[in-house]
DNA sequence: CTCGATCCCTGGACGC
DNA sequence: TGCGTCCAGGGATCGA
């Protein structure tokens, strides 16, 4: 599932590949993950990707101005989520259509950009102006560019569990399931805690795990589970350094206890009771999702 | 403010 | 081989 890193290797690829390609047309399959697919058709062709940006867990394609001068200063975008199972790569014309191929972009230099994603947890819209800043701004600071201070004030005072804050998109941006689980498991922080019962300096060791993780993982250009591809349409290598997610009933690399999965923030989450003790004043409501009902 | 529940959606795993 | 069921999960939304 694409969270940051895999976001990042994607950006990346796209960049290398399609910066300063014009779009010269539009095909849309279906459209219910697109915010308005007529403004798509009428905005994009035409138009140049001038750089691929990563914003989060979303791919910003920076588009070039638009004809008409009043709007041609305005900066606009092409927001891609890749949802669960998104991906967005450019493919040659003969290639056979992957199946769920929503979105086709005709490139100037002939390949085809293809949105592909068989669930449509996706989205994808059209921004300039006013409503691109809006949209960027709903979001919290970049958990690679924040400062441990900004971390810090992002949370301190957060009476929700910590586990919901880094999934949060308003507190840091870009951060996902796995990658919550993997910096908790790091720093032996319980996903229950709340984040204002967190002394400053697990705080900062978090802040710490977290951004090595994330830089780690995006050196191995990320994690394919399920199965994500970068640009390249090369899987991603660091599922084979998780310590915690998927890890359910192996044991601790650190301890060797039975990793646990419980759910917090209404998410899978995997961690080791030994490491990351259950906070004090926590209720245990916390149990595997609807565990065994369904008797008869 | 924070929570859980629900919905969206498809494919893969699993049991029989 | 095939069918039914469960489950994955990011994000929006709604009610408690």
């Amino acid at each position: 599932m694409p969270e940051l890193p895999e976001v990042e290797t994607v950006a990346r690829g796209l960049q290398r590949e399609i910066a300063g390609q014009r779009i010269v047309s539009l095909t849309l399959g279906k459209t219910d993950f697109i915010d308005n697919p007529e403004i798509l058709e009428a905005e994009l062709p035409g138009r140049t990707v001038e750089r691929v940006e990563r914003y989060g867990k979303f791919l910003l394609l920076r588009l070039s101005g638009a004809p008409e001068p009043e709007k041609s200063r305005e900066e606009a975008a092409l927001l891609v989520h890749l949802g669960m199972t998104g991906s967005l790569m450019p493919k040659g014309v003969q290639d056979e259509r992957a199946k769920h191929t929503h979105v086709v972009m005709l490139l100037g230099d002939g390949r085809e950009l293809r949105y592909v994603d068989p669930r449509r947890f996706g989205r994808m819209a059209y921004l300039a102006g006013k409503r691109l800043s809006d949209e960027l701004q709903r979001f919290g600071l970049d958990p690679l560019q924040m400062s441990a201070g900004e971390f810090r004030q992002a949370i301190h005072l957060r009476k929700a569990r910590i586990k919901a804050l880094l999934l949060d998109q308003s507190v840091v941006r870009g951060v996902g399931n796995i990658y919550a689980d993997e910096s908790l498991w790091s720093a032996k922080i319980h996903p229950a805690e709340l984040g204002a019962r967190l002394k400053p300096e697990r705080v900062a060791k978090l802040y710490k795990a977290l951004q090595k993780i994330l830089q780690r993982a995006i050196l191995l250009k990320g994690s394919s589970i399920a199965d994500f591809l970068d640009a390249d349409g090369m899987p991603g290598e660091y599922q084979l350094h998780h310590r915690a997610y998927g890890r359910e009933g192996k044991p601790c690399m650190r301890c060797k206890t039975s990793i646990r999965r419980i759910i917090v923030a209404g998410r899978s989450s995997y961690f080791c009771p030994n490491c990351q003790r259950t906070p004090r004043g926590i209720r245990r409501r916390a149990r595997v999702k609807r565990g065994r009902r369904r008797i008869r």
